[in-house]
DNA sequence: CGCGTCATTGACCGCAGTCAAAATAAGTGG
DNA sequence: CCACTTATTTTGACTGCGGTCAATGACGCG
């Protein structure tokens, strides 16, 4: 079982799939790109892996080429709360100088494209189309945080779970609209995982799905697997009603 | 009443007391630093001014010079809330392109040091140390901005009023350490806006306050004065508990 | 003095957190 | 393949924090 893929392919797969990732190797030089593909490695990694934690300095940062990994800080009193969660083509580590500021760990097997942040660092001083995608990934994900603070803190826990479903259903249909029909989406996250991301218990969780099944909005294939059937009273309860065939011509 | 004032000697007062615009202008050339005191101008607000709002592309941004500026963003219900707040040395406005995420509003009196995006841009484009600093201070914000979601989701209204003192009483007394004597601390917000970004109400926030002043830890000496008699206990209670006289030794 | 604004206080109630237990799924060894 | 253990999800009963509605009090202003 080896440990370290075949990467070159890989790569260009990641890179052509668009995403962050893909948007920043678009935006390289076909020189920096390359030695990106020289520097980088793949990792693959068991659920429950911690990739870094609270306060250290990690050498190497890396991007989610499969799997989910999950960004938590713990509060005093000792529980954890997950901040945020990484998908294929995020970027996990620290891009800028200083300790990391929240635990990273892997929720499920996940594969890993890692570099070391200093190569990364010399890689990126002469990329400065690069620079500035960093910047602007930066204050996309300021706004998403800022948004996610909102639905946390603004709307009760039926809402946080159908807008999270809305998520995933958006990420597997993405660029095409919705075919009106029923479509299955697949929770990666435990339920106690999703509950710590989502702000909430998981016996609260239970009641939320099992109240939008009861609904008739979704039905509970099984713990991990749902199917929406009724997608705008879905949208209607996550609260955010428009914007789906509506802008969805591109 | 004159709407621009003097700006050269502000431009280096703002330089010299530090924060982040003192940091940014810090990492100019001297002919950058030149340039930004030619275009910037200062502008006095009163509160209530809208100077920006949720889709707009607006052309300037600003850095805030005085007074307490809010980002806000919109539920679908109509309700809003408060997701920042900008006090002196923060900088508003979008700095990569796209609209504006959040509105901004005045909600005191409030001097802002204001240029043209597009100057500012050219301005920035060969000074790579502050363009690395701008990238720095993002993420800066995007963990503060975790940091929050966490506090807001996982404590209680009166722990929540707690961090809130302690934020304003640590801005007070900044670098020094603690002289383990009561405190005064001044509230710039009204009953509303700070239930708005605090997550709760008005009566929420009243009896967080007044639960304070019972236990002795403060004392409410106007709806807008608070003097801090048990620096610990209020510590204790926002869930912070360590990190004040400990690393002020600087 | 009357009015409007804002903070405070009181009464009520619903959502969700907590504790506890049952049901289901998943893994282990015979 | 089945008995047994362990982990995870689901269901139930109870409680409390905090949101909501409503009334009172404090303050500033015309």
């Amino acid at each position: 079982m080896q440990r370290t893929l075949p990467q070159d392919g890989l790569i260009e797969l990641v890179a052509r799939q668009g995403g962050y990732l893909g948007r920043l190797l678009g935006a390289f030089s076909d020189e920096g790109r390359t030695r990106f593909q020289d520097q980088a490695r793949m990792r693959v990694v068991p659920p429950g892996t911690v990739l870094a934690t609270e306060g250290e300095e990690p050498d190497e940062l890396g991007f989610v080429a499969g799997g989910m990994l999950a960004m938590s800080k713990h509060l005093p009193d000792g529980r954890t709360h997950i901040v945020g969660l990484l998908v294929p083509t995020d970027l996990f580590g620290r891009i800028v100088d200083g300790p990391q500021r929240h635990r990273v760990e892997s929720l499920s097997d996940a594969r890993l494209l890692c570099i070391r942040r200093s190569v990364f660092e010399t890689l990126l001083a002469s990329e400065p189309a690069a620079q500035r995608l960093l910047l602007v990934h930066a204050h996309e994900e300021l706004d998403r945080a800022r948004e996610w603070s909102v639905l946390l803190n603004g709307s009760k826990v039926v809402s946080r779970v159908a807008a999270f479903l809305v998520m995933l259903a958006r990420r597997r249909g993405s660029g095409t609209d919705w075919p009106s029909g029923p479509v299955q989406v697949r929770l990666q996250l435990s339920r106690a995982d999703l509950a710590s991301y989502l702000g909430t218990r998981p016996e609260t969780l239970s009641r939320a799905f099992h109240q939008l099944a009861d609904r008739s909005i979704i039905r509970i294939v099984d713990p991990y697997h749902f199917q929406i059937d009724d997608l705008p009273a879905l949208l209607k309860v996550s609260g955010q009603e428009s914007a789906w065939g509506d802008d969805a011509g591109g």
